[in-house]
DNA sequence: TTGATAAGTGAGCAG
DNA sequence: CTGCTCACTTATCAA
């Protein structure tokens, strides 16, 4: 191979020339032919011209293989980093809510205390008297679900 | 290229003789080697078979090269792979911890709003009587935080 | 036989 | 020049 001196350019020149030689199959229109069409256009021809035109078809649908092999690849390798992307906004996005929620959490949680100490003491003494400190009642007046007044 | 008659196994018993016929230069040797030292090996050669020497290490070179493109290639994917699956996991842990979170929101909230209905009523009417449910008497028996009798 | 893929080769670019 | 990558060819394997 490295010794023949060619180019891959010049063999395709060569190819091109052979082409017009010959225009009833030139690559593409070769390709394309089912195995009953190219043995219609192989009647009358010699045995070795048969193989050499046999070959070159084979080897021009294997030029196609490869190009979509890299074709596949390269859509793969897209495909991933396309869903590896959808995942981290994903992760960021729970990530937040999570965050969000925590806060939530903990902020009703100092409330549920809260009150939860003005009911004990309710409860075990009288009504409200000095107990009653100024955050509980924002607290009892903030209410998280205002629909249950009647 | 295919018109030459020869496959690569047939060139590579060429080289193979050649080399038999140089054993001074053969393949591995030929790679390893430094610009200076090949010069000083090409001390004495034609003009030709120093290109072609040449040619020769340029091409195992290149095989060489075209070997470690492709353990490129598959690494880079393997890696995103893996990389993919572990956002998938971590997508999967912030999922379970977002939706346990919720549901504990979800009941703090319930307990909140029931205490708050019961200060509510405390606040507005006199001390404990018939409002404290059982419901009620549990929320305030069962502190989240038990930290805070004194 | 057909299609897909790994390996090898040359072309061409970048450093 | 060296190293890398693309397109092509060939050798193989599976369907």
């Amino acid at each position: 191979m490295a010794a023949d001196g060619l180019s891959s350019k010049a063999l395709k020149q060569v190819k091109q020339e052979l082409g017009e030689n010959t225009p009833l199959l030139s690559d593409v229109e070769l390709m394309g032919l089912s195995v009953r069409e190219l043995n219609h256009h192989l009647r009358g021809l010699s045995k070795e011209e048969v193989a050499r035109l046999k070959q070159r078809r084979r080897t021009l649908k294997n030029r196609g293989y490869a190009a979509s092999c890299r074709v596949k690849r390269v859509c793969q390798k897209e495909e991933l980093q396309k869903q590896k992307m959808e995942l981290e906004w994903e992760v960021d996005k729970l990530a937040r809510e999570n965050a969000a929620m925590r806060l939530e959490l903990d902020t009703l949680r100092g409330k549920y205390e809260a009150l939860q100490g003005f009911a004990r003491t309710v409860a075990a003494h009288g009504p409200p008297a000095k107990v009653a400190t100024a955050s509980v009642i924002t607290i009892v007046k903030s209410g998280t679900n205002q629909a249950a007044y009647s």
